[in-house]
DNA sequence: GCAAAACCGACCGCTTCGGTAGGATTTCGT
DNA sequence: ACGAAATCCTACCGAAGCGGTCGGTTTTGC
């Protein structure tokens, strides 16, 4: 498995977040409840996408949780990397803060890591993937059951864009 | 990490593996040595490979380890999967034989699952990624020091080919 | 027969995962 | 003022995987 049920888990729970339109705070509650999910997880998890800033809390009776942005500007790379930590193929690969790629075993040394290119197209590929996906846009594709055949052909067809 | 060691440490042997051109077996022991990784933890990944027919061996003296195909036909994606076992994104998925991808949220109900648009794409991403990878291609990226500047822009470019 | 090699299975310390538990603190409604 | 509802925090726990070691068996070339 690529990921842990963690970011299966915050991501279900970020679109729960996504569903309420209102600036109403939505309980850990109601969301283990729809989601049938353990609270006392959710907690945990909830947590560290507060840490990332990517919900805002508020507490006391009826409080709850909301989307810190317009869930348009949400892109899951953000998510995904504030639930399992930083994103990389293999221990070695870490990112610079200007954005490059490195790989530990190349240091000084002039021959290049020979997996480096592989592990490369991977981080591309996912990095890709995941930042090229809003919050938006999950919230929109399960959306309630109003699916005529028009729309079903439409969501198979979506997966494939990037 | 989406990969362990086991990983970065296969391709490693298959590289090594890669580089003798003829047909003479190469011994692991020589694999541990030039890439400095414990014998004996090697003998368990190179099990997982001729499992999946992906290197031969020979016993007895003289014995070691040849690629089963020619490296041009050996992707990454086979490598990878014979190491780390099926490649999904997450728990709840996995690939039929006719090789749709299914989600165990979404049985027989009609509402889709929620993060399916997500995972595919990143399914997406690495697969391409490890699937248009060959085994040939990393051994001619790692090819022994004879660099000019041409040479080090052309690796720099490739980088982010597919 | 000896040495070199592939094979095989058991074991081990460590970390992470998924989850539970118990409590402390804040806030709203009455 | 009080209690319910909620966030928040810390500690713990069993299971599994990771990275590795070890000891031994079998095959084979010289």
């Amino acid at each position: 498995m690529l990921f842990s049920t963690k970011a299966e888990y915050g991501v279900r729970l970020m679109i729960e977040l996504g569903r309420q339109p209102g600036s109403t705070p939505v309980s850990l509650n109601s969301v283990a409840e729809a989601e049938r999910l353990p609270l006392s997880y959710l907690e945990h998890l909830v947590a560290k996408l507060r840490k990332a800033e990517l919900v805002t809390s508020t507490r006391g009776a009826h409080g709850g949780y909301r989307l810190a942005k317009p869930a348009e500007e949400i892109t899951m790379d953000a998510v995904v990397q504030a639930l399992e930590g930083q994103i990389a193929p293999m221990e070695c690969f870490h990112e610079t803060p200007e954005g490059r790629v490195l790989c530990s075993h190349e240091g000084d040394g002039d021959r290049a890591c020979s997996t480096k290119l592989l592990w490369t197209r991977v981080q591309n590929g996912v990095t890709k993937a995941l930042a090229g996906t809003t919050l938006a846009e999950l919230v929109e594709f399960s959306a309630p059951q109003g699916h005529s055949d028009a729309q079903v052909r439409a969501k198979a067809a979506v997966v494939h864009t990037l």
